[in-house]
DNA sequence: ATCGGCTCGCGCAA
DNA sequence: TGCGCGAAGCCGAT
C-alpha cells in the first residue's frame, strides 16, 4: 500500500468511471516505482484498467543526443517490462499539455496520476494539464526517500537544517515496495505498436556529437551497477570519493537522474550490506540528503536557477562585487572545448564530454572557476548549466541546478572570507586540489582528447 | 601536519 | 538572548 502522504492533488476534481492513467515521465522504471504502485492501486481498488502513458514533448532546456538515446534506451526497456505485467504502453509525440490532455479525453480516462519533478518546464506543464482535464489528477512522489514536501515545507537554509527533518522521517518511508503482478481488469482497448526509429528521430539533437559508450543505459544495467558499487567500491567509499583519479564513486547518478533506479532501493541494499559504518554514511549522506536537499531547494525555490534564488548575504556579496576586474573571461565556445589556459580546468571539462559524467569533486572546482571566468554571477551560472545540461548524463536534473547554485551563488553555503569577485562566496583554487590528489595524473589522462574528434 | 580565523544566520537551549 | 556550528576551503602561523 502507498503511503498517502506520497500522493499529491494537483486538482479538486473526483475521479470518474474510466480507467486510471500514469503518465510516466521522471521516473523511467516499472520496478519499484510508487508512482506506478498507487495507479495500480487505485485501478484494482476501483475495478477498471490501468494504462501507462509517455508523453514526448519536443527537446527542451540544453538536452542533447547522450540524453535521447538514454531516454529511449530506457523506455524500450519500460515497454518490455510493462508488457510482461499487460499493462499497455502508449508512447505519443507532441505538446505535453495537449497530449495528456486530449489522452484523458479520447480514453475516457477516469483519474490521472503524474510523478513528481520540481523543475521546469514540467512543472508548468503538469499544473496547466491538472486545470484543463476534469478528472482527479495527483502527483506522486515516487523520487525522493521522503517525500519533498512531507521533509520539509519551506526551502532548507541548508544541509544541517535539512538532515534532523530526514533522519526524524525516513524510518517511515525506507519500506520494502511490493512485487508489481498484472491489473485484475486489463485493457481491452486498441494499443499502437511503438516505432521506436520515430522515438529516437522527434527530439531534434546533433549526433555529430560524441556520445559516451561506458555506462549501458535503464533499470537493469543500474542495478547492476549498484551490486557492483556494493561488492567492490563501497568499502573505502568515504576516503576514495573525493580522489578524482581513483574510481571511488557509485557511478548511480545518470540512473537515479533517468529514474531506472529507485534511491529507496539503493539505500536498502546499501544498508543490508557487509560494509564498515563510515563507508554507509558517507554513502547514504550523498543519496539521501543532499540528493534530497536539491529537490528541496528546487520545490521551494522556483526561480532556482538565478541569483535571486540565492541567501540574502550571498546576493550582497555577489552585487558588491559585480563590477570586480576578471582576468580572464571565455566565451561558452572556449568552454565547452576545454579552451581555457587551466589544464586541471580543461581536463574536467573534457572528462563531461568524453564520459558523461564529471568527477563529483572536480564539479565544484569547474563551477567556482567559471564565475571567477565571466563577467558576472548570472552569466556564470547560465554558461555553467548549459554545459552541465548539455554533457552530463544526469544534467537537467535538481542536483546540477543545486551543485551550481551551491558553487557560485553559496546556497546551501555559509560565508567565508572576503576576496575578490568571490566576495564571501566559498572559494577554491589549483594549490587545494593538488594539496588532496594528483592534479598532473588526472590531466594526462585527458591530454590526448583531440578537439577535432570531439567537436 | 595541524590549528585557528574568516563570516552569517538558523535552531535550540535557557 | 546566547551560542554552536555548518555542502566537501584557504591561508598563514606554528
Amino acid at each position: 500500500m502507498v503511503d498517502q502522504r506520497r500522493v499529491f492533488p494537483l486538482n479538486q476534481y473526483t475521479a470518474a468511471a474510466g480507467p486510471v492513467l500514469y503518465v510516466m515521465a521522471r521516473e523511467q522504471r516499472v520496478k519499484d516505482n510508487w508512482a506506478l504502485i498507487a495507479a495500480l492501486e487505485r485501478a484494482n481498488e476501483r475495478k477498471v484498467p490501468m494504462i501507462v502513458l509517455f508523453a514526448l514533448a519536443p527537446m527542451f532546456n540544453h538536452g542533447s543526443a547522450r540524453h535521447n538515446d538514454w531516454m529511449v534506451a530506457s523506455l524500450q526497456e519500460v515497454a518490455t517490462d510493462l508488457a510482461a505485467l499487460q499493462i499497455p504502453f502508449f508512447m505519443m509525440m507532441g505538446d505535453w499539455v495537449e497530449v495528456v490532455t486530449s489522452f484523458v479525453r479520447n480514453h475516457a480516462v477516469g483519474e490521472v496520476v503524474c510523478d513528481f519533478n520540481p523543475l521546469e518546464p514540467v512543472r508548468t506543464w503538469r499544473e496547466k494539464a491538472a486545470q484543463s482535464v476534469s478528472v482527479a489528477m495527483s502527483m506522486v512522489d515516487a523520487r525522493n526517500i521522503v517525500p519533498c514536501w512531507e521533509a520539509s515545507d519551506k526551502a532548507e537554509f541548508a544541509a544541517y537544517t535539512f538532515r534532523p527533518r530526514v533522519t526524524k522521517k525516513i524510518k517511515e518511508f525506507l519500506t520494502s515496495y511490493p512485487t508489481v503482478s498484472v491489473p485484475d481488469v486489463l485493457f481491452t482497448g486498441e494499443v499502437p505498436t511503438i516505432d521506436w526509429e520515430a522515438v529516437r528521430s522527434f527530439r531534434k539533437c546533433d549526433y555529430t556529437e560524441p556520445v559516451p559508450h561506458r555506462l549501458v543505459p535503464g533499470s537493469k544495467a543500474g542495478l547492476a551497477v549498484l551490486a557492483e558499487f556494493i561488492a567492490s567500491r563501497l568499502e573505502g567509499y568515504a576516503t576514495r570519493r573525493n580522489d578524482p583519479t581513483e574510481f571511488g564513486v557509485s557511478d548511480l547518478s545518470p540512473y537515479l537522474r533517468w529514474g531506472n533506479i529507485s534511491a529507496t532501493t539503493v539505500a536498502r541494499e546499501v544498508e543490508a550490506a557487509q560494509a564498515p559504518r563510515i563507508d554507509k554514511d558517507a554513502f547514504l549522506e550523498e543519496l539521501i540528503v543532499r540528493r534530497e536537499l536539491a529537490d528541496n531547494y528546487c520545490y521551494y525555490v522556483r526561480n532556482h536557477a538565478t541569483v535571486s534564488g540565492a541567501h540574502a548575504w550571498a546576493q550582497k556579496t555577489i552585487a558588491e562585487h559585480a563590477s570586480d576586474a576578471r582576468q580572464y573571461s571565455y566565451t561558452y565556445e572556449e568552454f565547452a572545448h576545454g579552451k581555457t589556459h587551466d589544464d586541471l580546468w580543461n581536463a574536467a571539462q573534457l572528462q563531461m564530454v568524453t564520459e558523461g559524467k564529471m568527477h563529483g569533486f572536480l564539479r565544484m572546482y569547474w563551477a567556482k572557476k567559471i564565475l571567477e571566468w565571466t563577467p558576472d554571477a548570472q552569466t556564470a551560472i547560465d554558461i555553467a548549466l548549459r554545459l552541465n545540461d548539455h554533457y552530463q548524463l544526469d544534467g537537467r536534473d535538481s542536483n546540477g541546478v543545486t551543485g551550481v547554485m551551491w558553487s557560485i551563488a553559496g546556497v546551501h553555503d555559509r560565508a567565508w572570507n572576503e576576496r575578490p569577485i568571490f566576495g564571501k562566496i566559498r572559494y577554491m583554487n589549483y594549490a587545494g586540489c593538488k594539496r588532496k590528489f594528483d592534479v598532473a595524473l588526472f590531466v594526462r589522462r585527458y591530454s590526448t582528447v583531440s578537439d577535432t574528434t570531439l567537436f
